[in-house]
Order: C-alpha cells, then sequence, then structure tokens
DNA sequence: ATAGAAAGCGAGCGGTTGCTATCTATGGTA
DNA sequence: TACCATAGATAGCAACCGCTCGCTTTCTAT
C-alpha cells in the first residue's frame, strides 16, 4: 500500500529530462497538428509537465520554439547524412537515393522544421534565429554530398544540382495535401525522380574507373 | 455642408463589392502576415468592412478562407497561362521561362496559395476545399505546358518535367527566409535554374525544323 | 539535521479570438 | 406611399491564449 519509492535524481538530470521533454513534446505538436495549435498548454499536455515547469526553462513560447528549431536542425543532418551513405554509380543508385532522401525529408523532424520555416516568414526574431542554423544545415548537406559526388563533378554544379534535388523534395513535401503523401497519387512524382536521376547521371556521366 | 448623396448601387453590387474587397484582403493579409494572423478583425480592418459585415457573407473564418482559396487558385491559373506565353528552342529560352515562373511563385497570389496549403495540413475541411482547386490548378498547368511542349515530349515525361520544375520553385519560395527571395544569396538559384534548362534541353533536344 | 536553492505545480490575469445578438440603413416591390 | 428583405454597423460574450505568481516538493550544501 505505500507508494513506491520515487527515483532519486539529480537537479541537472530533472532538468535535462523535462527540458528534452518538452522539446520533443514541441516538435510532435508541430508536426501533427502545425504551428497554430502548438500551444504552451498543448505542448505541457503532451508532454506531461505543468505549464509552470515550461515557462521556468523557456522565458516566452518564441523561445521554446527557436530551441526546438536548434534541436530538430541537427537532427536533421544526422538525418541526411545517414540517408545519401551509399555508393551511386548507375541511375538505379541515384533513383534509390532520392527515394531515402524523399522519405527523409517527410519525417517528423523535417515537417517540424518546415512548420517553423513558415511561420518564420511572419515572425522577425523566429526568422533570425533560423538563418544561421540553415545556413549551417546547408553547408553540412554540402559537405556531405561532396564526399559522395566530389570527383564527379564541380563544387559550384554540385550546390546547384543539391538545390535542384532538396528544394524539389521539399516542394513535394510543403505542396503535399494528402496524410501520406507516398501513397499512390499517379506515379508521376516517381516518374519525376527517375527522369532527374537520369538527367543527372547523364549530364555528368561517371568518371571512366 | 450637405453630405454628397451617396451612389445608388443596386443589392446585387454591394454585396458583390464587399464580398470582393474582402477576398481582396484576406489574400493581402495571408500574404503579408501569414495565416495566423489573418484574424477576422485583420480582414475587416484592411477591408473597411464591419466585422458584422463578414459575417452576413462568411457563417465562418474557414468559409472565407476556403472562398479566398478558390479566389486565388483561379488568378493562379491565369498568372501561369500568361508566364509561359512565350517559344522555347534554346537554353537561354528556357532560362528566362524558368525566371519569370519563379516570378510568378514568389507573387502575392502564390504565397497565398501556400499560405493556405500548409494550414491545411491542421485543417480537414480546408484540405478537402483546396484538394479539387489544386487538380484543376495541376490539369491547366499541363495542359499550357502541353501547348509548349507537345511535340517535344512524350505526354508523361512532360507531366514529369513539369512536376520537377514548379515542386522546385515551390521548395524555393516556401524556404525562402528573406523578405526578398531574389536578392542575391549567392548565385546559386540563378546557377540551379540554368542548369536545370541545360539538363531538360540536352535530355530532349527540340525537333528538326 | 537544517537552511537555502532549484524544480515543479496550478490557479488566475489581461488580452485577443471567432462569433452572435441587436439595431439601423438601404434597396426592392406593391 | 407603405412594407419588407437584405446589407451593414456596434456592442458584447464565451473560450482560449501566453504568461505571472504564490505555493509545495525535491535536491544540495553545511
Amino acid at each position: 500500500m505505500t507508494i513506491p519509492a520515487p527515483p532519486r535524481r539529480t537537479q541537472a538530470q530533472r532538468r535535462e529530462g523535462t527540458i528534452g521533454a518538452l522539446l520533443d513534446a514541441t516538435v510532435n505538436c508541430l508536426a501533427e497538428r502545425g504551428y497554430a495549435a502548438t500551444s504552451t498548454a498543448a505542448v505541457c499536455a503532451e508532454a506531461g509537465v505543468s505549464q509552470g515547469a515550461l515557462f521556468r526553462h523557456f522565458p516566452t513560447r518564441q523561445a521554446l520554439l527557436v530551441a526546438t528549431a536548434e534541436h530538430v536542425a541537427t537532427r536533421n543532418v544526422e538525418t541526411f547524412r545517414a540517408t545519401v551513405a551509399a555508393e551511386v554509380d548507375t541511375v538505379d543508385d541515384v533513383v534509390a537515393v532520392l527515394g531515402h532522401l524523399r522519405a527523409a525529408v517527410l519525417s517528423p523532424a523535417n515537417q517540424t522544421w518546415r512548420e517553423l520555416l513558415v511561420a518564420a516568414r511572419a515572425d522577425a526574431d523566429l526568422r533570425a534565429a533560423l538563418l544561421p542554423a540553415r545556413e549551417s544545415l546547408q553547408a553540412q548537406l554540402l559537405a556531405t554530398a561532396g564526399d559522395l559526388w566530389g570527383p564527379r563533378l564541380p563544387a559550384d554544379d554540385l550546390a546547384a544540382v543539391l538545390s535542384i534535388v532538396v528544394n524539389m523534395l521539399d516542394g513535394l513535401a510543403f505542396s503535399a495535401l494528402d496524410p501520406d503523401p507516398t501513397a499512390a497519387p499517379g506515379r508521376t512524382v516517381e516518374r519525376a525522380l527517375r527522369l532527374l536521376a537520369e538527367m543527372i547521371v547523364s549530364h555528368y556521366p561517371q568518371e571512366q574507373s
């Protein structure tokens, strides 16, 4: 009948725990319900934490969102890095990479990032906070792509190809109205990705090995 | 000292006038301040109309936004149609068309459409209202592109190319953090557009005339 | 053991939101 | 003219928002 002894945690552990829960909850809320519906109350409910706890660690809602942005930015970099860790020679290889990238772009972390991006358009402070994270993300993405394609094409062209690919995938994700965008809305997306792969490979033929 | 005689307007004219003013005001609010800041009060202030007038013609805020979506959808079709009304033979021609398309995508009407797109992700009713408009828009876009490129490449490939182009431009617009995305954030966007044009032209060489 | 600091809680405050109820003004109709 | 339906204006309501404040609980240092 006795209440089980609560686990003993140091203050830093408690702090880190609730902050982590709040950040994860914010990511979930943003990805599932969108920016407007991500109220402090909703985040606290999802995190299993009171509002007082939230405002102890984040002075304002905006601060929480900025912290969440930086949180998912690092996650996204890791995801991308893990996604393109493959050899690319044939068209099918490129198609496979594009498919994996597409799945990564549709992940909750990237969904959250996108939600924050559009919100930043109407919020100068959030925009200022997102800019460096975005540049760092792009730089790391470029470096990762360089490891894969470096010898195959000049650096400027690599940035251009990357811009085409990621912006297309982002545009696809932004404009997706269906709850599951990978479901069959016609094959034109798959066809477009394969066409893009063919164009890239034929425009930059592999070095003779 | 007498108040100048108010112009005599029929009821239908009054109705149409305020509805038009409300729709235009909603487009402006969405494009400039974003979805969340587009409150009924803000729209009414921008339109120079009372809230009572708004709720007479639109039973709910959502209905206003849905009507606005259909409003800008037709506008966007016209814009696109006017944008691609050019001959395309050389790479420079394609680059020019892509540039015009980019400008069109960054226009307020398309900005509004994008704002509604992301809002629809968290709003089933708005999503249901946007779906047919989106399909119609895509179909008309495809038809227009067919007039330009029809003899040059098979229909399936045309849809794929179109998907690549518009999704890339959309992604570019969505991810733009700067107030003026056309300003010089490096030349990589221009480079990417030119590269894309080269790829398209070389992949689908023009028919011998 | 005890005092102080940090973490967490939840009631509540001012402000804004979408929307309604009530009233007046205006155009159509006999 | 008299009458009515429609259009528009104004005031205000209930709900929700971000955020604050006083309080209790939990860890740390002496």
